[in-house]
DNA sequence: TTAGCCTTGACA
DNA sequence: TGTCAAGGCTAA
């Protein structure tokens, strides 16, 4: 038997199969054929479009109109079938006698070097609801700077947990010797108990991704291990030079966050709410670990009295870790060297809340953003007094981890700022306080050069008037703040730009590609981007290609008994989706870097990139395969050759 | 630990 | 040289 003719029969068979999958998930077969294989088309239909808005009955050859499969319908179908147990034998393509088995899903699990033990949880250790009164905790460790040729990750967080806000907390605290590990690390028998009570800086660890999963040693396996070293500053480095800041050239990868308001805003405009939102469904669909939820409530500056900013988690960990994807969107992008939408959050507000334009006829004390306090000037970013000056950098300094015990949204006031570290810090955050900007080297003087203000600069001079009047000035500032962490495009590659940062680039913004790769090529060659080992990438190749688990897509348990059962076909249809739904959304999870990637990256590959996926992987799967035995005794095609037939068929 | 004040140093 | 925004110092 011809491999063509054989091929042509799969084709025939998997068209049918997508001409009834297409109506279903709102898109032609004819689209779909037309499709180009360009992974990074951002013209491809949403299948979360199909899923919420099925297509009319004329708009495919085969008219089957199911009834309104939505996402809630999906998810506790999802949840009520056995379908989705990690695949099966039956295939999609029907005709494929045979299927290897596959080992499960591979995943590599966190680790840890000796060096780095995981860190044990924030949390004291106690279920929230225990005694508000109890003593605050100072666990870890010295709060040394970080040396200047050791990444900075490296140093342990202090973990300092308020157990109450209390006007005598720093008293207390200052009681404590540093140093101290007052809480045990618990026994895993403890710890299951433990878990079941424990909150991450005061929320429920689930409710930020963060499931506890314990080892047999009882350790914490959700922890996630640094992403990247840091640059290293030179340890003979008696010349100064541009101050080196802390978690931005080197704080880690660069991250998204889930922008879904106009104070976070999304960096990705193509993706609609409904679309981020179904996507964000979908990918918590049967999921043990979530993430970020995905509404957020920031405080307006235009409502300075407004004391509860926010209802997102903040894990101090995670962000000392390097995990960015808790900052505004502005930072990460700013860390990516990307542009971002002008962050609005960050305008200058005064006394009553009057924005710049009212208060320019007005001269009236700047108001910190944090607190209301009297402001002294721009730090860090954003207008705020002293007091939050120092206890932002502080704070970054000595990456301090902070824990709320109420519910993470405690009143920030001048009288009352003292209360809670974690809200304050997480109100800083949240206001546009750039952790970049504190300084890795401790140079005092001088202003911050690079990436994170370099457009600050730009701005400063292209807004700055000839009038030094206070409101003038103040107003200036706004405009930096509002504009600063626009990139300056011509600058340099970020030191960060590490492995996976143009795959994300290519996903989430494909014109940024040919940017980022002039940008890398004109950088200086030390980049560590290239110097990777053999053993090192083929590592990562062999990561890659055990995740890619063909079957588990390309298949499809149960598939004859869909069929063949006695229900309506549209339901059938319906479970069919269900499946290759379920099973996308669990390839993308399987990603080696699926905790790195932006929720943004997550939503393009099952919105826009779904069928090319299938496709594409239907094809490997067969070429793998071959088809079968018939086809492997009949010709010898090597794989990419195979491969290529059934993309050329296929599109 | 906080926060007010001071020193520092890049930049306009 | 002044401004501004870093870090440092230190009393509370």
């Amino acid at each position: 038997m011809n491999v063509f003719l054989l091929a042509e029969k799969k084709v025939k068979e998997n068209t049918l199969i997508m001409q009834c999958l297409c109506p279903l998930l709102g898109e032609s077969v004819a689209d779909t054929s037309t499709s180009s294989p360009d992974l990074v088309s951002p013209s491809s239909p949403k299948m979360s479009d199909a899923l919420l808005n099925p297509p009319s009955p004329d708009s495919t050859p085969i008219q089957i109109h199911p009834p309104e499969p939505t996402l809630d319908k999906i998810s506790s179908r999802l949840e009520d079938s056995g379908v989705f147990d990690g695949g099966g034998t039956a295939s999609v393509i029907r005709s494929l006698p045979t299927i290897r088995s596959h080992s499960p899903p591979i995943r590599p699990a966190p680790t840890f070097s000796p060096s780095q033990p995981p860190r044990p949880h924030s949390s004291p250790g106690r279920p929230a609801n225990t005694s508000p009164r109890a003593s605050p905790v100072i666990r870890h460790t010295p709060l040394l700077l970080q040396p200047a040729n050791s990444p900075p990750r490296s140093l342990p967080p202090t973990i300092v947990t308020c157990q109450e806000p209390t006007s005598s907390m720093p008293s207390i605290l200052s009681s404590k010797p540093r140093g101290v590990i007052i809480s045990q690390q618990p026994t895993l028998t403890q710890s299951q108990i433990w878990l079941k009570h424990s909150r991450i800086n005061g929320v429920k660890p689930e409710v930020i991704g963060g499931s506890f999963t314990t080892s047999s040693t009882g350790h914490y396996s959700d922890i996630k291990p640094p992403l990247s070293p840091m640059p290293r500053s030179s340890t003979s480095m008696p010349v100064r030079q541009t101050p080196t800041v802390i978690m931005g050239e080197a704080g880690g990868e660069p991250q998204m966050i889930h922008p879904t308001t106009s104070n976070w805003p999304s960096s990705s405009p193509n993706v609609s709410n409904t679309e981020e939102s179904a996507a964000q469904m979908l990918l918590n669909l049967g999921q043990d670990r979530l993430r970020l939820p995905v509404s957020r409530v920031v405080a307006s500056p235009q409502s300075p009295t407004a004391g509860h900013f926010t209802n997102a988690p903040l894990n101090m960990e995670r962000l000392w870790a390097g995990d960015l994807r808790q900052l505004p969107i502005n930072q990460q992008t700013q860390a990516l060297n990307l542009t971002s939408p002008t962050p609005s959050h960050t305008n200058i507000y005064f006394p009553g809340g009057e924005q710049h334009e009212q208060a320019e006829e007005e001269e009236q004390p700047m108001i910190c953003m944090i607190c209301e306090d009297k402001a002294t000037g721009l730090h860090y970013g954003i207008i705020t007094c002293e007091g939050c000056k120092g206890f932002f950098k502080r704070t970054v300094q000595n990456r301090r981890v902070y824990t709320c015990v109420a519910d993470g949204n405690c009143e920030i006031t001048k009288v009352q700022r003292n209360r809670c570290q974690y809200c304050r810090f997480k109100k800083c955050i949240e206001q546009g306080m750039v952790l970049q900007a504190v300084r890795e080297d401790r140079m005092p003087g001088g202003r911050n050069s690079g990436a994170v203000y370099n457009l600050y600069k730009v701005k400063y001079k292209k807004h700055k008037k000839p009038s030094g009047k206070q409101p003038q000035k103040v107003m200036e500032k706004n405009i930096m703040s509002q504009q600063f962490k626009q990139e300056d495009q011509t600058s340099s590659i970020p030191s960060n730009l590490v492995n996976g940062t143009i795959l994300k680039t290519a996903l989430t913004n494909p014109s940024e590609v040919i940017r980022l790769r002039q940008r890398l090529d004109s950088a200086v060659s030390s980049s560590r981007d290239r110097n990777f080992s053999i053993e090192y990438s083929l590592s990562m190749i062999k990561t890659l290609i055990d995740c890619d688990e063909f079957q588990d897509i390309a298949t499809l348990q149960n598939l004859d008994e869909l069929l063949d059962h006695n229900t309506d076909l549209s339901e059938k249809l319906c479970n069919i989706g269900d499946s290759i739904v379920y099973k996308l959304v669990q390839w993308t999870k399987r990603l080696p870097f699926y905790l790195e990637l932006p929720v943004e990256v997550h939503t393009r590959l099952l919105t826009h990139k779904w069928h090319e996926l299938l496709v594409l992987t239907t094809s490997a799967y067969q070429a793998i395969h071959k088809a079968g035995e018939q086809m492997t005794t009949v010709i010898e095609t090597d794989f990419s050759q195979e491969v290529a037939i059934f993309l050329f068929l296929y599109f």
